[in-house]
DNA sequence: GATATCGTGAAGCAGAGCCGAACGATCCCT
DNA sequence: AGGGATCGTTCGGCTCTGCTTCACGATATC
């Protein structure tokens, strides 16, 4: 009878390429990785695995059990999401990855919502950047990734991974009260300005950047940081103008002026869960508080 | 992680209600599988079974997982024919049950067929009755049955079973050509004849007789026997009429004449494999060896 | 109320499967 | 060309899983 562990450890290997990684990505070590794909060429009779150079690469006959591997790991999480339909109270811990922005504001409405009508279920939240957040997804590190995306800069489809929109996020241009840029009515006015943005190393650095030289200013990031409270604070007290997304200046920049960009951009929050994790009950049940959540912070206008 | 092999026990414990059973069909030991089960509850954390009086019956958790499990082991089987597929020669062996009249005239004209193109593939042809056929494929001991319904008789459709027409075999009024009933001219000559005729206890028998009765012939059975070499014979020497399948008739009763019945009924036969193999190539090729048999037959008139 | 049959639990044992260390092969960089 | 890094594999040793056997209590059956 086939193994689901080690059929899960060929997936690990198919979709990270080496040997060591997926024993990185299960926590196992190499030498279990190679015994585990060795027996399971012993179990189903074919070669599954071939030397290229000092790797190790999957035969089609690999592909093909991996392919296969993938949907039964699916599958089984689908049965387990069925099973947990069957308790009748929701229980457990949901782990959460997400980011600053979204921790600070949309994250604690949620989990009171959440934990008003299933005081059972209890939530994990771990700040990552996205690439860690869905790597930790697949490895079941996380069950649950709250992601964004900015305008034209989409993300690529990811294997294994179902994904749902959340939140319309505007982009706002906050600028203080005081100060040289204060009354700055737009772009236009701040070609010369300091500003803190994000390092260009994360989609919110990479699109500000590319959003201001569209329109012509080339801008002197002189605090970069991912720290958006820190942003913030720069504007706040007056050292630089900043693009901070709603969510966070709504709380946090109630001392400073927020202008809407030309064609108001947004930045699209979704959530996303391995595919056969979306009908799990503790799943939908935090996506459903995360939404309410959304809603309403939706319905007040942002600085009130 | 689940274990698939705790989920085929829970399988089997959903199909055939006890441990006992569970653990026969699965060459286990009771206690293994009471094991087995308890293990299952602790991995998923929900209760799969309850006692009712002294046996052990399914939560409605318990259901739900033995579903998943049914499908993933199809799943399973599905993959493990995907992967035969990509071996370039068939090998292997393959395990057959059927009845005697299809392995004396079917069997063998498909295994030359089959041993020409695939050389490397072997079969076992064991002979049982439909039950046992059927109850040896689901545990794994057979691969593929051959089975058979008469008129009116359709089989219940079986879980996880997928099945596939065959051959359309006509049942043949056979006459001796010497004896009291020589030269009748069809069942209104032979109310009076003795029959020879499987028991009432399987399929072919309990169609004769209720076929007979319907035309207003109540047969005189004197020779009761599964065995249709031993029908056939009973009538070439004159002891006796029967209904005998054109298979077995157009090899073994050529010393007899064989009548139409009005309506000319037929048996259909039939092939049946776990639904997870159908994909499976020796099972594909297989299939298509016993088709051009059946075909090759066909063309043949009976008789010649 | 005797007896068969149900499922479960404890003891013991064989084997599965992990890790760590050592190894050879390959690649890369200088 | 050659030293070092990284690749995957193998071996010894150990732990833990998971089987069987045997014994037991509970339930159904006659």
């Amino acid at each position: 009878m086939l193994h689901l562990a080690r059929l899960r450890t060929l997936h690990e290997f198919a979709r990270l390429g080496t040997v060591h990684e997926a024993a990185r990505s299960l926590a196992y070590s190499p030498s279990a990785v190679s015994q585990q794909l060795t027996q399971l060429e012993r179990d189903v009779g074919i070669a599954l695995t071939e030397k290229a150079g000092r790797r190790l690469v999957l035969t089609a006959a690999g592909r093909v059990l991996a392919q296969h591997a993938r949907t039964l790991l699916e599958d089984v999480e689908r049965a387990e999401a069925d099973l947990a339909a069957t308790k009748p109270v929701l229980s457990g811990v949901l782990r959460v990855a997400s980011f600053q922005s979204v921790m600070l504001s949309l994250i604690p409405p949620a989990l009171t919502i959440l934990f008003e009508r299933h005081p059972e279920l209890q939530v994990e939240v771990h700040q990552r950047e996205a690439e860690a957040a869905y790597a930790g997804l697949l490895t079941h590190e996380f069950d649950l990734v709250l992601g964004e995306e900015y305008p034209g800069l989409d993300e690529r489809h990811r294997a294994g991974v179902q994904r749902e929109a959340l939140l319309e996020d505007p982009l706002l241009l906050a600028i203080p009260r005081e100060g040289s840029w204060a009354g700055a009515r737009g772009l236009e006015d701040l070609s010369e300005a300091n500003w803190t943005a994000d390092p260009d190393t994360v989609l919110p650095g990479i699109w500000v950047r590319s959003r201001l030289r569209a329109q012509g200013i080339e801008p002197r990031v002189r605090f970069e940081t991912i720290d958006l409270l820190l942003q913030a604070h720069l504007v706040r007290s007056g050292h630089a103008v900043a693009i901070i997304p709603g969510l966070v200046a709504r709380e946090h920049l109630t001392g400073a002026d927020l202008l809407e960009l030309t064609d108001s951009p947004h930045r699209r929050l979704h959530t996303a869960v391995r595919t056969g994790r979306s009908a799990d009950p503790a799943t939908r049940a935090l996506r459903s508080a995360l939404a309410e959540a959304a809603g309403a912070l939706e319905a007040v206008p942002p600085g009130s």
